[in-house]
RNA sequence: GUCCCCAUCGUCUAGCCUGGUCCAGGACACCGGCCUUUCACGCCGGCAACACCGGUUCAAAUCCGGUUGGGGACGCCA
């Protein structure tokens, strides 16, 4: 399709966790470049030395790997290109392209808070262009933006896009300490990485007819540029830290699949007709930037939790159950019968929309219950069920093999003989075996539970109705 | 303030490019019902949208303009 391998990357800056909104980029670059059975490069963009943490690349690589968003060249680490940027100044600044700037940068703040009060966009007003200064120790190097003529591209996102050159000003390329600015490494990184395709938000859209101008006074082609939406939080505003941005590893520790969470992120801005739930594959297949929706799209932690519980659905018991372990060893309970596990999960998978929530309800499983649940201990654990308790009791250890057959034929035959009806006798028991009055199905609990412990938590369920009397 | 982007149910979206098949389809959520030993799951049904105004046209959710609204950007951050 294209004359060129695709080329895209993903470029974060490690100055904070990993969340929903960059990851969707990467999401989005690194589909893009499966699609095509192009290359896919993780390009960390440290020159904010200040902020930029090494703990924070390691986890960005740890939350990529865990969706299973692999890449195929890199990481790349703009701190260590420091010489390839030089060597773009200086060429910007031997063709006349770019120039020294030894303007205070209190002085700018002022000027351009009092070009603001004039009601005019505040932007650098051009006084070293023309001063001719040389390096020094105080100087920054600016880009020599034309003061005339538009910067127009065709964004495969959003369509024909285009800029008044006068809009723009001449942007700081390289700090006083002689590191290179955002706008410029970019422009250098994706040329000489030879990026095909810049995806990324639309925050970037302003940033675009900058790179522009840099591209072509350096003389290189053009990628084509993608801007895909931005989500925005509930509340409105951009989703961020500060609003409703979870980093990915929490998801994760709260007991979300990746598939679902790459799932929502790709029906957030994009769609392929009707379709709601995507394989990986069928994503990579599909994937298309002709798809993309324009409009920026809301957070929705419902129809996350809904994907969540599909993929919890979908996924094989020994595979749940295995999943399923460490979450059960955080609140200290004995998880190492995988077997028995999977079995426990098969009851509860359709009940719990995370890894967290099924853990907690699968306690009874590995837990005789500590207390029973005080509204249904009043209600189920009383003098009258005492009897009929007794009576379970007795039948099930007469049996000799619990079967789903069995075990109904056994219920059955009670009601028939006290005339109560099942819920009353399933509901003491139900609370005996798990302590609460919500649970999965009864025989499927006897079953899994086995005839001992069944006949312990009776037992010990009639205690507590005796103490009480 | 200036510039840029956007506008279909509460939310994610299909449809828009190539006007009629759309009194607008799907999904989440919500509300009913069925199933049922509890709770879920599942199944069935329901509620609910083309922001507004003007124009083009025999015909507009679809094309054009404006208004309003939302979002983004204006850093020696990325």
């Amino acid at each position: 399709m294209y004359m060129t391998q695709v080329r895209t990357r993903f470029s974060p800056s490690p100055t904070g966790s990993l969340h929903l909104g960059g990851t969707r980029t990467a999401l989005f670059n690194w589909l893009f470049a499966r699609h095509h059975g192009g290359v896919f490069i993780l390009r960390i963009e440290d020159t904010d030395r200040e902020r930029s943490e090494e703990r924070f690349v390691r986890e960005i690589k740890e939350s990529m790997l865990w969706l299973g968003l692999d890449w195929d060249e890199g990481p790349f680490f703009q701190s260590e290109r420091l010489p390839i940027y030089q060597e773009y100044i200086q060429r910007l600044l031997d063709q006349g392209a770019a120039f020294y700037c030894d303007c205070d940068p209190a002085d700018l703040e002022i000027r351009k808070k009092e070009a603001m009060a004039r009601g005019e966009k505040p932007k650098y007003d051009g006084r070293c262009r023309e001063r001719g200064l040389k390096a020094g120790p105080n100087t920054a190097v600016r880009f020599k933006t034309p003061l005339t003529g538009t910067t127009h591209w065709h964004d495969k996102g959003k369509g024909p896009i285009v800029f008044d050159n006068r809009e723009l000003d001449d942007l700081v390329i390289q700090r006083t300490d002689g590191i290179p600015t955002y706008n410029f490494a970019v422009v250098v990184d994706d040329i000489t990485m030879g990026v095909t395709h810049v995806i990324r938000g639309e925050d970037h859209i302003p940033n675009t007819p900058r790179q522009i101008l840099i591209y072509q006074a350096l003389g290189a082609a053009l990628p084509e540029f993608a801007h895909m939406t931005v989500t925005l939080a509930p509340g409105g505003g951009k989703l961020s830290k500060r609003r409703g941005a979870l980093p990915i590893l929490t998801y994760r520790d709260q007991g979300y699949l990746p598939q679902a969470l790459v799932n929502y992120m790709v029906r957030l801005g994009w769609a392929h007709g009707d379709q709601e739930i995507f394989s990986r594959e069928e994503l990579i297949q599909y994937f298309s930037l002709e798809h993309m929706s324009k409009s920026p799209g809301v957070y929705d932690e419902e129809k996350l939790l809904w994907l969540n519980s599909h993929y919890i659905k979908e996924t094989p018991l020994p595979e749940l159950a295995r999943l399923l372990r460490p979450f059960l060893e955080r609140l200290d309970l004995p998880a190492s019968d995988l077997g028995y596990l999977a079995q426990a999960a098969g009851t509860l998978n359709t009940r719990c929309k995370t890894l967290v929530e099924m853990a907690d309800a699968a306690r009874f499983y590995l837990e005789e219950p500590k207390s029973y649940e005080e509204k249904g201990a009043k209600k189920f654990l009383t003098s009258e069920s005492a009897a009929n308790l007794e009576e379970i009791k007795k039948r099930l250890a007469a049996m000799a093999e619990f079967s789903e057959a069995a075990l109904n034929q056994l219920f059955q035959d009670l009601t028939a003989e006290t005339g109560l009806k099942m819920v009353q006798l399933a509901q003491p028991v139900r609370l005996a075996l798990t302590g609460k009055t919500v649970s999965p199905g009864l025989f499927d609990i006897i079953n899994i539970l086995g005839k001992d412990e069944v006949l312990k938590r009776l037992n010990l369920a009639l205690d507590f109705i005796y103490k009480k009397q």
